[in-house]
DNA sequence: AAAGGTCTGGGCTGTCAAGCCCAGTTTGCG
DNA sequence: CGCAAACTGGGCTTGACAGCCCAGACCTTT
């Protein structure tokens, strides 16, 4: 069924792909038109519409490849997978360290809200995404109740909800505020509320970084 | 400066922008268009181009419209301004009683996430009212503090943008996943949190209803 | 009654974008 | 070599929409 690529085909694919995701994710899918597609990805019109036959093909590959790309992210090393909160913290600590990590608001997240009232049918690849991507959190939160860095008590569905919820809306009231902060508080304010769980703090006595 | 509206002026107008307000906030601003504004609101093409010359006219007074209503939503009676958890128990269990409140996300969240990136101008019109939003949390969470119901060390700000941080992005989860429970979850999970500041209740024996 | 705001219902234009087609060229695999 | 995919650089149609204009009717206040 997948039409025969050569390397060179995918290569080409692969280079729309990305041009595509980092237009859309800076303009947003409708501010973005198949001009400026193609000028950033240097083809041809011919091109865009042999690999990408639709703009909603193309919103849907670039879906896929946004959430593959975040889902990675969460997975690196980086974060011990999320096996402690030294990991979380270090995740709050990625997404606040730069001003220009807000602005466009989470690369997920934002094409997310732009497009879920359309009648575009990507739900269930962004439902997908999503699930993993709580599971994620979900997971360490597991791991560390196991390793007993967090009291049997705590609810691991809750809580990644929780921290996913705090990122997704503290990205857009920071876009809207232009300021990091809103950002901040959430992030560090839901985790310090997993803290609480913890059986090795009182989790009261000890708090998040900024200010 | 402002053009003479008579009462009957001021009447349409207002009958334009709730029907207008009603569209974009179910379909979205994009999929909304001129000819769907007149049906809605039974007026002719002239008068929705006497009252808002352009698009963007009319959106930036559905954002006034829509903001003007939830700062006055939050500040009704029903949640005792905020003065005690009781009052953030009600206003999540507001927000979590009905399927039908989630499915079209954030009247002014899913609005502003949308048309964030676009060139329209209505960054200030979006940061004062969120800023407003969370000062109601805040002075609520002030009064707790005077009125000795919330620890002095608890940092009202911080909380408040968790507050609204875990409302905008658990509406955001809670439309992708089609399930009410990611909001449940960063809602009173971020109530908690606050309870975990209140010197009446250990806050770790006391947890928020669902499930 | 005069005036001015209100309102209808249609038409018109310019613009922009998506999708599609084609003649011809280049590349690379078998 | 031969063939198929990759690729160029256009052009073309179609549709959608915003913005604008108008002739005339209606309503309300002065």
């Amino acid at each position: 069924m997948p039409p025969k690529l050569t390397g060179r085909g995918q290569a080409t694919r692969g280079r729309i792909l990305e041009h595509a995701a980092e237009l859309i994710y800076a303009k947003g899918v409708h501010a973005t038109n198949n001009e400026q597609l193609r000028r950033a990805a240097g083809v041809s019109g011919s091109q865009l519409n042999h690999y990408f036959p639709t703009k909603e093909s193309l919103v849907l590959a670039v879906i896929a490849w946004q959430a593959e790309r975040v889902l990675a992210f969460h997975r690196s090393a980086r974060f011990t997978s999320f096996d402690s909160l030294d990991g979380f913290r270090e995740w709050a600590k990625y997404y606040t360290a730069y001003e220009r990590s807000y602005q466009d608001g989470c690369s997920l997240g934002s094409l997310a809200s732009e497009i879920i009232k359309t009648d575009l049918d990507v739900h269930e690849e962004l439902a997908g995404a999503f699930d993993q991507w709580t599971d994620i959190f979900r997971d360490g939160l597991l791991q560390m109740q196991r390793l007993g860095r967090l009291d049997a008590d705590a609810d691991p569905t809750r809580l990644s909800n929780l921290l996913l919820s705090a990122y997704q809306g503290g990205m857009l009231l920071a876009q809207i505020a232009r300021d990091v902060v809103p950002l901040e508080d959430a992030l560090y304010g839901a985790i310090d509320y997993v803290q609480t769980f913890t059986t090795s703090t009182s989790g009261r006595d000890v708090r998040s970084a900024p200010v």
